[in-house]
DNA sequence: TCTGGGGTCCTAGGACCC
DNA sequence: TCTGGGGTCCTAGGACCC
């Protein structure tokens, strides 16, 4: 329910305790999709700029996907309807968004990252923690500025950089230090550092439990420092504990291990909700495909697919149904993704009566394919002409 | 003037087995 | 004739993150 630390892609569930003189640098670029337009078209520098879907382009839907601190100043935000923003931002510079150009400069970023590091480990597309030896706290802040200052003139992007002895503090530091700037928090800083934060700045609190705890009258991180353990624990379960170690001061981390993708899935948005079937089955289809393809290029087998529909009035039921084995290829992916987006149609939308407005395909249960490690394998293995 | 696309983790109930 | 506890798998839903 509550999740301290979800990574994104690419970063594994919890970073490690630190050994003596290990520092965390927690980069994260700043208004990043924009940042990288801006790099190309410098005249751009200080107007309200937001990459999203711009309005009357045909998308009848979309989000911001990133705007300007120019732009932020009229009240627009990332993940805010694209409608919204264009009405408190009119006169704002619309920019589709390029993701093959943000993934190519985020490996940019991660070559100049790793010349600082003794690991670097990324958490999605602008944001990584790097691993980093130093004697103290001064040392670390070097290593940040020199860090900061490269990715600057070798890359024209603004990084902000949070440093501690633990993952989360530095990510919490990295947010304070929005735009551009560094927040260095030494060890034993970390409760006093804490304690006049919102519980919001904590990874894992949102909006609900942000809601939940206000109802208890806990507002900041120091409130809840101040709470019996079990106290935090009966409410949110084993976050709630984790939540007041950190509250005081000890984070608590596990150790970084490989990580591996759990899933893949592919959705869409229909410009119109959706009372017919044939366009319902015919987009389960083709993400079927576009997943498939995913797999095949990423050698992976899947031991189970899942089918989510988004309703008209944006509530969300999925159906998903294990294989009892890994498969590859797309042929159980398109004949349960079929069967299942049918069943939800038929079952759950009353055969159209509730309106689709997103369908999502996914596949769980990944398993890298393995050609020579057949005994070992616990599923049916699919044969040469078996289908 | 409404809400994308891609992920992770946790919880909880029921089935099933020993 | 009635009732254990433990473990695992499956499925659905919820919260959160970028």
């Amino acid at each position: 329910m509550l999740d301290p630390s979800s990574p994104t892609s690419g970063g594994p569930l919890a970073p490690a305790p630190s050994a003596p003189g290990t520092w965390f640098l927690y980069v994260d670029l700043d208004a990043y999709y924009v940042s990288c337009e801006v790099r190309d078209r410098p005249e751009l520098a200080d107007a309200r700029v937001i990459v999203g879907p711009p309005p009357g382009s045909g998308r009848a839907r979309g989000v911001v996907l990133s705007a300007s601190y120019a732009a932020r100043s009229t009240g627009v935000h990332s993940a805010m309807p694209a409608a919204i923003a264009a009405r408190l931002c009119p006169d704002a510079t619309w920019i589709p968004p390029d993701f093959a150009k943000y993934e190519r400069v985020s490996g940019e970023v991660r070559a100049v990252l790793a010349r600082h590091a003794v690991r670097v480990v990324p958490y999605g597309i602008d944001e990584a923690a790097v691993v980093s030896d130093a004697p103290d706290a001064a040392g670390a802040r070097d290593r940040a500025i020199r860090l900061q200052e490269e990715i600057r003139r070798e890359l024209r992007l603004p990084a902000s950089i949070g440093v501690s002895t633990s993952r989360v503090v530095a990510k919490i530091a990295s947010d304070r230090a929005k735009p551009a700037g560094i927040v260095v928090v030494p060890p034993d800083e970390v409760a006093a550092f804490l304690a006049p934060l919102p519980v919001r700045a904590i990874p894992g609190i949102g909006p609900k439990t942000e809601h939940l705890l206000r109802s208890k009258g806990i507002e900041t991180v120091g409130q809840l420092a101040a709470l019996r353990p079990s106290e935090l624990g009966r409410t949110l379960g084993s976050f709630g504990r984790e939540l007041h170690q950190l509250a005081r001061g000890h984070p608590t981390e596990g150790p970084i291990e490989s990580w591996e993708p759990h899933s893949r899935s592919a959705d869409r948005t229909f410009d119109v909700d959706m009372e017919d079937w044939d366009p319902v089955a015919a987009a389960v289809a083709e993400l079927a495909t576009d997943l498939s393809g995913v797999l095949d290029r990423e050698k992976l087998r899947y031991g189970a697919v899942g089918v989510a529909f988004r309703w008209a009035d944006f509530s969300r039921t999925q159906r998903i149904h294990s294989l009892g084995g890994a498969q590859e290829g797309p042929s159980a992916l398109h004949q349960e993704a079929a069967r299942l987006a049918r069943e939800l149609w038929e079952v759950d939308g009353a055969h159209g009566r509730r309106p689709v407005r997103t369908v999502s395909v996914r596949a769980e249960r990944l398993a890298p394919r393995r050609q020579q490690q057949r005994r070992l394998d616990d599923g049916p293995e699919r044969r040469p002409g078996e289908d």
